[in-house]
DNA sequence: TATTGTTATACTCTATAACTATA
DNA sequence: TATAGTTATAGAGTATAACAATA
């Protein structure tokens, strides 16, 4: 190259521009999605997608999660975990269980009230993740979900990688 | 249902459980690949995202793009562009340069040392984008965006009937 | 009147690091 | 010493609304 210049041109020519014409598309999905449910959850049940995806965690385990486990499966430091799940007790959403044999940690499980508020919200998010992907056919649903999942398994194994 | 439980295998048989399932296998995906792009250019150039992104947008209109049409791309509103924009101004990455005709607008585009920083970041983040992509071959890659071309487009359309 | 852009503000989300209590 | 969780803090990122200048 003789200028100093590599405009968009240049690197759609390159050997990878197929990776990052993906990642720019990838990234411009989950954003539209991710900004019309955050709208969403706000308007419609004055909440946000932090304090949704708790209780969902929550949701599919009745018995109840560690703060350490909410944190690892929210992708999230400890803080912030601590952070939202006061709010969510403030609001009788969830409650804070003593765990057996050590008094450090706790399980936080979600209260019927939490319960009931979050079948409640699911049922409107499962609509608007339907509209979402109504251009897609059962097949084209199953192929990105298969090839997502192989993108999925390479980030893990990347990341296992960097931890060690 | 008889319970008032809606547990993840409840929701796992019903029919839009390969929609739930896809959206936050998308979500997981971009959310691990962004983590892992903003932690990089912290950690190497000392930048955020939205600052990465402003500049790549410039770097590909070298006449420059106006506030609006940045706030555009970029899915922010102007009041954003104009923070991050004053930011890289200071630094001598960006410039705002008049517009013939219409004295309320700016064109902004990269200063010469912008330009050089962009391509320096640039060279690197097809390197990590690259790396995050590693588990697909090509007919994957197209496959993906392919059908990540449907999901855009039709969140496309929904955005313009909400604006009717 | 409508549009371009800025300013001011507030809130959510996040990471980091220091801290307490318990293991 | 190590681990579970909390606190305090700072900064990124964002939206909203009121504003000035120009169209």
């Amino acid at each position: 190259m003789t200028t100093p210049s590599l405009d968009l041109e240049a690197r759609a020519h390159s050997e990878h521009a197929q990776e990052l014409r993906l990642w720019l598309r990838l990234l411009t999905c989950s954003q539209l999605i991710e900004k019309r449910v955050r709208a969403c959850l706000r308007e419609q049940f004055d909440t946000t997608l932090p304090r949704f995806d708790l209780m969902a965690q929550l949701e599919r385990h009745p018995e109840g999660l560690k703060m350490k486990e909410l944190s690892h499966r929210l992708m999230v430091t400890g803080g912030n975990v601590t952070g939202i799940t006061d709010q969510l007790v403030t609001e009788g959403l969830v409650e804070r269980m003593g765990v057996d044999g050590d008094r450090r940690a706790f399980r936080v499980r979600l209260t019927d009230r939490g319960r009931a508020s979050f079948v409640d919200m699911a049922q409107q998010h499962e609509q608007w993740i339907v509209e979402a992907f109504e251009g897609l056919n059962a097949r084209d649903l199953d192929s990105l979900h298969k090839l997502l999942g192989k993108v999925k398994q390479h980030q893990l194994e990347l990341n296992r990688k960097l931890d060690e």
